[in-house]
DNA sequence: CCATTCGGTGAACGTCTGTGCACTCAACTA
DNA sequence: TAGTTGAGTGCACAGACGTTCACCGAATGG
């Protein structure tokens, strides 16, 4: 509950180094104290406190939480298009999609929890600057998954439109499922089956659907 | 910006009925102030500015900011139901259930425009008791609605488990849909005809899908 | 080795916070 | 009509807030 205490030096350390522990400690201070509340509500004494520094110190690394706040957008969706390269990369292997991406989905959500707990936050809490970093790295894997689907043939039947509508479909679709995870990490076994079951209801249903006129 | 102005009195107004009037513009105070960032962020003080009323006077009505919380949460269900209502009395009278459904709800989205704001952010970001009061409303909708289903007779091919979690998809992908037309409420148009598409996917797809063991 | 850079310090400011307390005075009740 | 109730007042307090400023001292680089 303390201080994290990053005052101590450290024998062999550069001073970028020094800076770069610090800017971390910051991270994680705001991002454990947002988990109590959320960005808006948390001070930026309370953070410097956290880390083990004086307030004014908190300035030498972001300008304000709001930045801070960007920053842990950033580095959440970093390690989340690592995790989302490797789910692309490895599908095709897997008889069924869907059994091979939800794990590992899963598996992601449970090693980043304090960043998928702020981006559900921070999704339609945060400051607008917030929000609207969000959406847009939403829609770039949207996106992503859009031109996937295409080049698998899964939907040949589809327009390009339609495409799109499915994987805005499946994404907020995932997105929930990870809320719930975030949620309630004790059911994680059982939000998995539910949602094993509802994507393939989704998938199944979705895909003997046909594109026709508005 | 300033204050509602709730102090000059009124004629022929019992005590009781000030009081409400007073409450009511707490309740506004607090939406208003809390669609600029969310509950935990605002204070006791600028809500009671915003009324025209000193601080101390703020608890007469409430006990906390949380209380009032939940008592906003009570207010937006208790309207919300009342529209699931007359969207499920008027259901079986359109040919499509889709189409008869998604605008009632997005008008009732556009006159709730504040409450609906109030519960996407809180629901994520709000006091734990808040979300858990939140998240317990739209489980007790899920039911009503699985329980609708089955009256139906769409899914007759549906375990009673698997009815729950078609429901459960349903309802998770209206509260997707009433996110964004509180986000976006320009794009109403766009946001209902990319829905009614998607919830097309979803159903046509799903309702040929087949319950089968686990 | 000497000058510079810069992450972190500590005091100080004016403002805002929640809450306690004693109060008023109009609406109510008996 | 006399007495009670209770919503709203006004003051006061101690603490937290963001931000400013001059300052320090160790790592850095010429």
């Amino acid at each position: 509950m303390g201080a994290t205490g990053v005052g101590e030096a450290v024998d062999g350390e550069t001073r970028a180094d020094r800076k770069e522990r610090t800017r971390r400690a910051i991270l994680d201070a705001a991002l454990a104290l947002a988990a109590d509340s959320n960005l808006a509500a948390i001070s930026l004494r309370q953070v410097a406190k956290q880390v083990g520094v004086v307030p004014t110190a908190f300035y030498r690394h972001f300008g304000s939480l709001e930045l801070l706040g960007l920053a842990l957008v950033d580095e959440s969706f970093r390690s989340l298009r690592l995790m989302l390269l490797d789910v692309w990369r490895h599908a095709p292997e897997y008889r069924d999609f869907i059994d091979g991406s939800l794990p590992i989905v899963a598996q992601h959500v449970r090693d980043n929890r304090s960043h998928y707990a702020f981006i559900a936050r921070e999704r339609t809490a945060g400051p607008p600057r917030v929000r609207e970093a969000i959406r847009h790295e939403i829609e770039l894997i949207t996106r992503e998954l859009a031109t996937d689907i295409a080049r698998s043939g899964a939907a040949e039947h589809y327009s390009s439109t339609d495409i799109g509508l499915l994987a805005d479909l499946i994404v907020s679709f995932v997105v929930t499922m990870a809320e719930r995870l975030v949620e309630d990490p004790d059911s994680e076994a059982r939000t998995l089956a539910e949602a094993r079951t509802q994507l393939r209801m989704l998938l199944v249903g979705a895909l003997s659907w046909r594109s026709r006129e508005a």
